[in-house]
DNA sequence: GTGAAAGCGCTAACAT
DNA sequence: ATGTTAGCGCTTTCAC
């Protein structure tokens, strides 16, 4: 335990209250006093103590952000937006995966409200009605970084429905008239819907079905195999995949039965990510912008706990990046 | 706010008390009263206030873990692991990422004291003796994810000299004789030495003198153009880049002067990434194990929580993977 | 200019 | 089997 106010206050010879004056450099308080005690804080290394002062106020000064996991670049981007952008902003972000599993996330929001975090950001995993109201009735303020899950609340993110679909008319563009849609994620494990992956094949579906081409959708795990077999019919399709790793995975898997990029088959897929911007081909990506979506996500956040603000609904324009694997 | 304690007891007819030896079910209590208890909390959504508890406690069943940022995988694949470890030993993990800004390392240190979390995991980028004494200091343990940072207190990590040298000896036991070793990363924007860095570097030349083989150090930040100047000795050299990115725009640059991995130079890198896995030519790399760092720095931490143990080492083994670029 | 007192929600030692 | 009390460290109101 550290020193206290407490303490602070017998040292010098005064009260709590003259003490916290000092501290806080403000109120009425002589020089004198306020110089002695706050010398004497930095000499015992006073630190105040964090938790009593959210006990009292309620306020913690900490946003929390739960997110699924932190493999693919997708997450990370966004959070280490989120965290610039509050920081900048005099908030503490506080970081929690719950590795997919619904329990796990809903225990993390709990605890979140428990430890008096003053705004809560989320791309929730959870369903259902139950789950609406728990965030419902939230003591705090909640961003959700989807505009399908939780349709009514404040929300930022992208339209996914019209990437999919301009990603899909950017391959028609580029002559490709044999479609797969590949998205192994379509459901979680509970076989829920994930809205984003559907929503995107929604707009395939849609772009596809506008310009008359031929579609397929492989949402299996073993999409790569799939990939590989599906490459017999030898009518030079187009690959959009749901995720830069499907897209990274079916390349493998067709590079190495020899097929050729461009040459025997066009590949897309959703989210840009650095670790790929030096692939040869460069994949052609809807970059979803995850630092925007992480900063518009916080300054709403913060947005949100200073004013009593409602719902607020921020669309992040995505973008087509263009490659060479098209 | 929510429920209270308070509240319960006084809705219930009972005192503080009783209310906390239902909810705890522990202590002489009815079966009665327990369960009229119960099932008021539940109905009235009673959660704890673990700030309450956690000023009473001086615990918070919280760990903390700072690290610079996000951007490439090394450190979510650490962070992803230790949260996993020790959310299976009854712990939250609290992750800030400080941007690599030192001040902002310091801060969330303090932070996390007054937050009252039970310990940290932190892999410095602070250096020197009033740091040390800093961390020293603190109230509660703490784990360094290197070796040779804050070298007497608790650590885990790879021993990066002797990575450097094993890399350095599986380059020149495929036949280079010209090594280069890539690392703008040296020094820190501070100009002070960055440890790990500068270890694989240690390793490097230790090995490279022992074969008697020619090297150099590639340490500016225009390292790939100067990968580029320095093909025109047409010595077949290998580059060992300290991180992957860097080996990634290494190839890039050269590829886009037509120079052939394998045929015309060599490259190996530190960190092997998932995103990697599908390069072609696959790259040849240090695997250095970070879900084993993050999973050992977590054990370790919650077993110093547990214990007043004192300090221990973990040397995490690391591991060359061969690949085609070399 | 300074201090006393109450209270945030919870826990734990000590009654009854 | 249940209640009383004191206290964690801080803030805030009100009094001197």
């Amino acid at each position: 335990m550290g020193t206290t106010i407490n303490e602070l206050a017998k040292i010098c010879g005064v009260s709590r209250t003259t003490v916290i004056r000092a501290l806080h450099g403000e109120g009425r308080i002589s020089d004198e006093t306020k110089s002695l005690i706050l010398q004497k804080a930095k000499e015992l290394h006073y630190q105040p103590n964090l938790v009593a002062r959210s006990l009292v106020s309620g306020k913690s000064m900490i946003l929390g952000i739960v997110v699924p996991d932190l493999h693919n670049q997708y997450f990370p981007k966004i959070v280490d937006s989120v965290a610039k952008t509050v920081n900048a902003e005099g908030y503490l972000l506080n970081i929690m995966v719950h590795e997919d599993d619904k329990e796990n996330e809903k225990r993390i929001i709990r605890d979140f409200i428990g430890h008096n975090v003053d705004g809560i950001i989320i791309n929730p995993i959870n369903k259902g009605a139950d789950f609406e109201k728990m965030m419902d009735n939230l003591p705090v303020p909640h961003v959700v970084m989807s505009l399908d899950d939780l349709a009514d609340g404040p929300c930022v993110g992208i339209d996914e429905t019209a990437a999919g679909e301009a990603a899909t008319e950017y391959m028609i563009s580029k002559g490709y008239r044999n479609l797969l849609f590949v998205a192994p994620s379509l459901y979680d494990r509970d076989h829920q819907l994930n809205i984003g992956h559907h929503c995107r094949l929604e707009g395939f579906e849609r772009a596809a079905g506008k310009a008359g081409v031929e579609y397929e959708i492989l949402s299996v795990q073993e999409y790569a195999q799939q990939a590989v077999k599906r490459m017999k019919k030898k009518d030079h399709p187009a690959f959009l995949c749901s995720g830069a790793m499907f897209a990274s995975e079916v390349m493998a898997a067709l590079r190495d039965k020899g097929y050729k990029p461009v040459q025997d088959y066009g590949i897309m897929s959703f989210d840009q990510l650095d670790y790929y911007k030096n692939w040869s081909p460069r994949l052609a990506a809807v970059d979803n912008h995850p630092e925007q979506i992480g900063e518009e996500a916080g300054k709403l956040l913060v947005k949100m706990c200073r004013s009593e603000d409602t719902a607020e609904r921020v669309v992040v324009p995505f973008q087509i990046v263009e490659g060479e694997s098209l």
